[in-house]
DNA sequence: GACTAATGTGGCAGAGTCTGCCAGATTCGA
DNA sequence: TCGAATCTGGCAGACTCTGCCACATTAGTC
């Protein structure tokens, strides 16, 4: 049958969610780098040498299957690009992420949660950011085509300043998340140019 | 003798020093994964473990003592608020290092092309950068007094973004060594926004 | 239903980073 | 010069991650 191809891949997905799942929880209790990947091995009933096998790094079953990587970004920008302008583009891209994510809330008030608990993490998610504006850049460079000697570099402060806004918004509503929607953050940090950054004091 | 405590620190300093130096050349032959603490610490007539009672991490042989980390940024910053807006502040100040690091080019461009060889140092990088911007967001937020309940996503926002810029800058700069100057690259990265953000396709 | 091949699993050994502990050497201040 | 603070080295250990090999499970075929 043709779908024999898929139940293997689909076990494999069910591993990975209740991985991440048992993960999570034992993170959310003692804190990340306090939980060796033992623990969350012999709690999920495999050894430590398969759980290497779901996930090839202790960080990957926090950030492995979210939203910001499970989404083809470069197409996406490429998209509002035949529309908007390079910065309403990339706001808007972001903006359709943050949108998605707005449909998983709890699974990412936990993470962000615990991300904050250690910073070797936070580094973990900024390199994963990297790896994001790196994909993104040779989208948007062509569209800064003046004196083109610059445009990689302006392609990538934009990039790279839009995934900034869209990561600080996330933090400031992971902290007041009863008071703000995402969708809200990530609109009010990418305006935050146009109306304030060129004011005199 | 009031220097008996200074004596200890600096022969400390040079220790330091020479431990940086030994590093980074090894890190250029080999790469930096590549290069254990044991070996720099036999290259330098140490022990591994002396090594790690002068750097806390491998990484921070590299990044421990240079410009963004040895400037006192947070009052760099609020002296420039005195005179200009949250922007050209950011601008100022991050001028003032770039120029700070041109006298220093040689070891930067080294650092650089060592920095560009590993994942694990780039995240490292960002990190460092993280912690600079959490030192400056409580200056600049203050300056940003409209409705108060935004000012510190948008002096998060702001900050993050010049670092984006400043950080941008400096890779373009290592890339492009011989065309441009550090402190221009770093002048047009920051100009990006005013000129070709918001511009319709 | 049985057989072969692909795939998943577990244990072992090892590299590498980093820490705590303890003993010995070095240096400092009186 | 002597006692005390400090520096150093070695040892053992935790933790992440990898390569290797043997064993079990499963898939597709006849």
């Amino acid at each position: 049958m043709d779908e024999s191809i898929g139940i293997r891949e689909r076990t494999r997905g069910a591993m990975r969610g209740e991985l991440a799942d048992v993960a999570l929880r034992l993170f959310e209790e003692r804190g990340y780098d306090e939980t060796p990947v033992d623990d969350i091995a012999t709690a999920a009933g495999i050894s430590p040498r398969t759980f290497y096998r779901y996930f090839g790094t202790k960080e990957d079953v926090l950030f492995g299957d979210l939203p910001p990587t499970s989404v083809d970004l470069p197409e996406l920008l490429t998209e509002h690009l035949t529309r908007l302008g390079p910065w309403e583009a990339l706001h808007q891209t972001l903006r359709n992420v943050s949108e998605q994510v707005q449909t998983q809330r709890d699974r990412w008030s936990r993470l962000l949660r615990v991300v904050n608990t250690s910073d070797s993490l936070r580094a973990g998610h900024l390199e994963q950011q990297m790896n994001l504006a790196q994909s993104l850049v040779p989208v948007l460079a062509p569209q800064l085509g003046e004196p083109a000697a610059w445009s990689t570099l302006r392609a990538r402060v934009l990039v790279h300043t839009a995934l900034t806004c869209f990561d600080t918004a996330f933090s400031h509503w992971a902290v007041h998340e009863s008071d703000v929607e995402i969708v809200d953050a990530v609109d009010i940090a990418f305006t935050t140019f146009s109306e304030s950054a060129s004011q005199a004091p």
